[in-house]
DNA sequence: TGCATTGTAGAACGATCGATCTAGAATGAC
DNA sequence: GTCATTCTAGATCGATCGTTCTACAATGCA
């Protein structure tokens, strides 16, 4: 056999993303990467390949620990206009506490690298494809059980729950202020609530 | 006096957009943009003092151009709520029709210099002001004249839209699907609509 | 016609970019 | 211990970055 690695992978790449969430691709440089994750240059590539690739690793070692996991749990444990309330709640907690305005990844992603990079909207799409079923899954099983209104398709409900991630992520990083966020917030909310006319309607 | 300008400002400042617009600010270099608005690096100095100058000024130059003026057609010619969807389905229009996926200059810009950049920052959050108040205004008027649903603060809905428009932006840049677009902004517009129960509530 | 001033083109600056090379250190197989 | 193999640190590569410099061209004023 051969010399083995003194780093471990993981962790090391959980140190990329920090420079690649808060800076971006472009402005983060190979050497800020090494120093961050405490390795040399040679090390890095020999590990990853080039940047090009590490970036592709972090962004979906990102999606992997930070979205699927947080899904799951909030789809076991709360029904699902909670599930839904709870998601953006949590992400409009998360932009307020960002003090250093990294936004989401994702997001960020989705703007710098994904419309000149297949490979990376491919993995950007993905992901924006899974919450968009998530938040599905969330309205369908909410119209099934009387909880969230019925009168809008549940496709093009969770197609609005999409945008509005999306766009609190945006707002956030330019303007991380609670009145807007959560004002933003409560009409979507509204939204699903089953309105006074909508039971007599089905029952006629 | 001395030797006049070979150029006209106010179009290699066009020309400057185009760079900007398609690739950013951090991949965009000073060479490209000379190139493109076929000026010498040093009269690209000599008149506006350096890149991060350039930006703001093509990004002003953006907003200028491209919102104000589109914002007051839409007020004068259109009622409020059909001037709300016009303006929305304008976007979701030239998101559809944009084979660059440039985006929108400002989206991109307040995800990538304005979480970092104080001054570029204001001239971004300037702008989400400003369309936030254009749809407060088409709220409020319409929430008068009862196109407009009531029940949600013109506030609140104002901020939504604004938000909706954000996230239009950045789906479309990874995913310019009109299904996707469309079917996003149908249960915003829903929620404008004045609801039957509404009316008669408001009678009692 | 000089002179001062500003604009221009292109070369050049040092710094930094992503990536690779060199030399040597650390392992298992033999 | 020897060897093949893989890893490591640090120097180094050519390219490109934002910016400035040099030399000269074009103007109004004297």
């Amino acid at each position: 056999m051969a010399r083995p690695r003194e780093f471990d992978e993981q962790s090391v790449l959980e140190a990329a993303i920090q420079c690649f969430w808060a800076r971006g691709y472009e402005a983060t440089s190979v050497r800020d990467l090494a120093d961050r994750m405490e390795i040399s240059g040679a090390s890095l590539y020999n590990a990853f390949g080039d940047k090009h690739a590490l970036f592709r690793r972090a962004l979906e070692h990102y999606v992997a620990q930070g979205f699927a996991e947080r899904v799951r749990r909030l789809e076991e444990q709360l029904p699902p206009r909670k599930a839904i309330e709870a998601f953006l709640s949590d992400i409009i907690a998360r932009s307020l506490n960002d003090k250093q305005r990294k936004g989401c990844m994702l997001v960020n992603a989705a703007l710098e690298v994904a419309p000149h990079d297949a490979e990376l909207r491919r993995v950007v799409a993905d992901f924006q494809v899974r919450a968009e079923a998530f938040f599905h899954r969330c309205v369908e099983a909410g119209q099934r059980d009387g909880t969230i209104s019925a009168i809008q398709p549940a496709k093009d409900l969770a197609r609005l729950l999409l945008g509005v991630l999306m766009g609190i992520r945006v707002l956030a990083r330019s303007r991380p202020e609670r009145e807007l966020l959560e004002g933003l917030l409560r009409p979507v909310l509204a939204l699903l609530d089953v309105h006074n006319g909508e039971l007599k309607r089905a029952k006629r």
